[in-house]
DNA sequence: CCTTGACTTGGAGTTAACTCCAGGTGTTAC
DNA sequence: GTAACACCTGGAGTTAACTCCAAGTCAAGG
């Protein structure tokens, strides 16, 4: 499959697929005879994973360790795992403070919501104080 | 208050909390003869409202046109309940995709834990073998 | 009086993560 | 056979959000 169409899949511009493997955060795509990409299905897996988790903020760099250690085998299963717990732990705090603040923002716009349903009710009462009721 | 102290209570650097007022994310905070910045309560929950907020990744430039609506008054109401609520979905989006990475980090893990259970044990069996039990 | 330390300012520098660009190649369409 | 198009590369540029720096002011302590 061509960049193009990978790119078109995942919502990831052209620069940035060329940029993930300039910078080794995917390894290296196969290319068809004259030096064009062509995506098998595990660069598809790897793209769609790294694709999934910058979406959730894990940094660039960790990211490129990850994928290096992969790419050594067995022996670094230990060394993995202990970074997906540590990116696993840091999403989690993420998340929370951005539940503290989704209440927040509600609680806000309740009272938002509240003063223009007062508002308006002022508008009314004002019209009819004009009518002269 | 001075603000040293509010970057200790905050966890704010300096140089943060003078750059948001600088851009207008906080309003001119008071200052004591000598042109020393000493916060008030109002000063003090308008640090931590926009603290909160950008924890959770709200950007700086939204949170500049929101604050300078409130210092526009009521007539501005409306206009701060649809940037709040827009922010709002942004934020509940943002955390959807957070909490299908974190998923997929917990089963990754899950299957590294796995991994790493079975090749202690083979260890263990090749150390039974060397031992020639 | 002089130093120390906390504060001030305007402006420059940094970092992460793209994003764009110029110049070049190869294949397809007329 | 030439124009259009998708792709390639290395390198420069951009953006957001800080972060740092130099030079200056002021109050308190020895």
């Amino acid at each position: 499959m061509k960049i193009a169409e990978v790119s078109e899949r995942y919502g990831l511009s052209l620069d940035t697929l060329r940029y993930y493997e300039r910078i080794g955060l995917i390894p290296p795509v196969n290319r068809s005879g004259n030096g064009i990409r062509d995506y098998n299905e595990l660069d598809l897996r790897r793209v769609e994973f790294i694709k999934c988790m910058r979406s959730a903020g894990l940094p660039v760099e960790v990211l490129i360790e990850y994928v290096g250690l992969v790419q050594q085998g067995d022996k670094t299963i230990d060394a993995r795992k202990e970074i997906l717990k540590e990116q696993r732990e840091l999403l989690a705090a993420r998340m929370n403070e951005m539940q503290k603040t989704l209440d927040i923002l509600d609680h806000k716009i309740e009272v938002y919501e509240k003063a223009v349903l007062k508002k308006e009710k002022q508008i009314v009462q004002a019209e009819e104080v004009m009518a002269g009721d």
